[in-house]
Order: structure tokens, then C-alpha cells, then sequence
DNA sequence: CCTTAGTGCTTCGGATTCGAAGCAGTACGG
DNA sequence: CCGTACTGCTTCGAATCCGAAGCACTAAGG
């Protein structure tokens, strides 16, 4: 309280606007194309995609939530909607019986097939083709060391019931 | 479709998951401290800061939405709880009697001006303290032109009604 | 002046969200 | 072996959100 606000800069300001703008923009447009093509909310497909990049096909339930930055009733509530599509299973793991096991089925991942290549498309046609490779991999250098930052300070899903002094 | 998929490397996809990642991460760590600092939702927020960085405080409605990404069903009930607080007024223009014109009320500004500070310190501290001022302006720079090329294409808020063949 | 099309906002219904609280199962100290 | 704290998930209630449909006003054409 003894300090003065901290003083922010026009660029600041300016590259903080331009990131909430792409950021609301793309969603919005990424959002359509997959409710367009497949019948995936941005979310679901997130899911699958993160399911899919791991391992086994398989994460546990707070794992998944952190890895796409959801709350936790959020993700009961889609995992109960994949799961009776059928796209994912949840089973109580062996080692400990409080986790809920998420695993990709096979039709799971029929449709992140299908839906990817569409999704690809849209990132081109969207974002990718309007920057050079060099300022693609300037963004991704420079936004890499954003999220670390942002990951090591507040873990997001950490932190829920602390109420020691 | 006789194209096949667009192909994508490595350094895009990297790109593009940092970037949903700092974009999911930030959303909500602002959207916590703006809640525990004051009333607002992050999108009140952004509606309040909105209205005020324009000319006379005043906007239609129309305008406000595609300014904040939002839609016109969404902005409607925002308006309502922010009329509501006093935040915010709304009236028929004069010059168009379809329009709505919400305008901020001294009330509204006040609240901003409480509110602003702490969004300040936040920003700093979750996503310019980690960055350079080299990388703030590249990130600035990248973004705004991914940003106009975004509302290049697809307006948003156009194309609402469009049944012709 | 009418008719038809277009624009601006709201209403409506349903889908998602999230945080707080509740219900197990697990880890520890004694 | 108990009691206490902690962790993982779900349930619950309330707030948001969006698209489709509806209502009102404006613009164009004849």
C-alpha cells in the first residue's frame, strides 16, 4: 500500500490488449468451427486432444483439470458427458481409490481424427497465416516463458482448501 | 478437400498450445483478482474499461459487443446487472430509435478508477515481470497484426441473418 | 405511400461454469 | 489401532452464456 501503482507502459498496454483480442477472437472462432464440423465444444476437444497426447490415453481427474486449466466440478461435468458418448471411460484407479481414471476410447479418438485436420486448418487459415515462421517462433518462445511464470507462481487447481493461519 | 490437410511444424503447434495455455491461465488469475478486489467479472471489467476509453464513455450496444468479443443475448444481460448497480445507463438513440446507447455514469467511473491499480499490479506481476521489454513489444507487435487480420475475416458480430442463397 | 428486406436489441430455453460444501479414501502421529 | 488432517471427486445452487426466434424501427424500391 506504500507503493504507488505500478507504472505501465503504453507498449505494455498495447501487447496486452492485442493478446486478450487474439485470445478472444480465436476462441470464438476455433469454437465454431468445431461445433461446425464435429459435435465438440472447444472444451471437449481440448480434453480428447490432452488425452490423447498422453501416455496411455489416460490421466486422472485433477491431472486432466490442471493440463487444461478447468475447475474441478467443471471437468466432472464434461467427463460425465463424453463418457456417455462413449468418447471416454472413468474408473477408480487401482493404486489409489479416490482417483477417477479418464481413458480415451477408440471412438474417443475416431473423433479427434476426424475432428483434428479441420482444427489444423482453422489455425492456418486463422492465426498462422497472417505471421512469418520467425514471428511464430518468437511468439512461442516468448509465451512459453509467460505460462511457466504463470504456472509457478499460482498452480491454478493448488491452493483450494487452505485455511491454516 | 482434394487439398490434403495443411500441413503444421512443430514450432506452430508449440506456439499455439503456450498461447491457450498463457490465455487460460491469465484469464483466470485476473478474473480472481478482480473479483476479490472488487465486484466485477472480468467481462464487467472489460465492459466498464471499454466504455471508458471511448470518447464520450458511450457506445451502442452493437459496438460494445464486437469491441469485447461478446455477444449482442450476452451483452443485454451484462447491461442489465450493470444498469442495475448504476454502473452504466441505457437509452434509446436519438438518432436511430432502434439503438441502444449505454453510456458510463460517474458511479461507473469510480469503480473502474478503484478497480484499475490492482488490475495494473496483476498484470505485472503474473505477465510483464517475466518478460523483457524487447519481447513485450514483439509480443505486441505479432499479436496486433494476428489480431487485424482475425477481424479481417469474420467480423464476429456480422454475418447474424444471412439466408440468402 | 406500401411492401420487402435489413438492422438492433431483447426474450427465451438450454447448456455450461464455478465455488462451496459434502462424501470417501489415505497418510500420520501417538 | 484411533483421531486428525489432507486429498480427490462429486453434488448442489446460482450465475453466465449463447443461439434462435421475436419485436420494433429504418431503408429501398416501385
Amino acid at each position: 500500500m506504500t507503493r504507488n501503482t505500478a507504472e505501465v507502459t503504453p507498449t505494455q498496454l498495447q501487447a496486452y490488449f492485442a493478446f486478450t483480442e487474439v485470445s478472444s477472437l480465436l476462441r470464438h472462432a476455433v469454437e465454431k468451427q468445431l461445433r461446425d464440423a464435429g459435435e465438440l465444444s472447444y472444451v471437449q476437444f481440448q480434453l480428447l486432444a490432452t488425452l490423447g497426447d498422453s501416455p496411455d490415453g489416460r490421466l486422472r481427474m485433477t491431472d486432466l483439470a490442471d493440463r487444461v486449466v478447468y475447475s474441478r466440478s467443471g471437468l466432472t461435468y464434461q467427463a460425465q458427458v463424453l463418457e456417455g458418448r462413449g468418447l471416454v471411460t472413468r474408473a477408480p484407479s487401482p493404486d489409489d481409490e479416490r482417483s477417477v481414471v479418464v481413458a480415451l476410447t477408440p471412438a474417443g479418438r475416431d473423433v479427434l481424427a476426424a475432428v483434428f485436420p479441420g482444427h489444423i486448418d482453422a489455425l492456418h487459415r486463422l492465426l498462422f497465416s497472417s505471421l512469418t515462421d520467425a514471428d511464430i517462433a518468437d511468439l512461442g518462445r516468448i509465451l512459453q516463458r509467460a505460462a511457466d511464470h504463470l504456472r509457478a507462481d499460482p498452480p491454478r487447481s493448488a491452493a483450494p482448501r487452505r485455511r491454516k493461519a
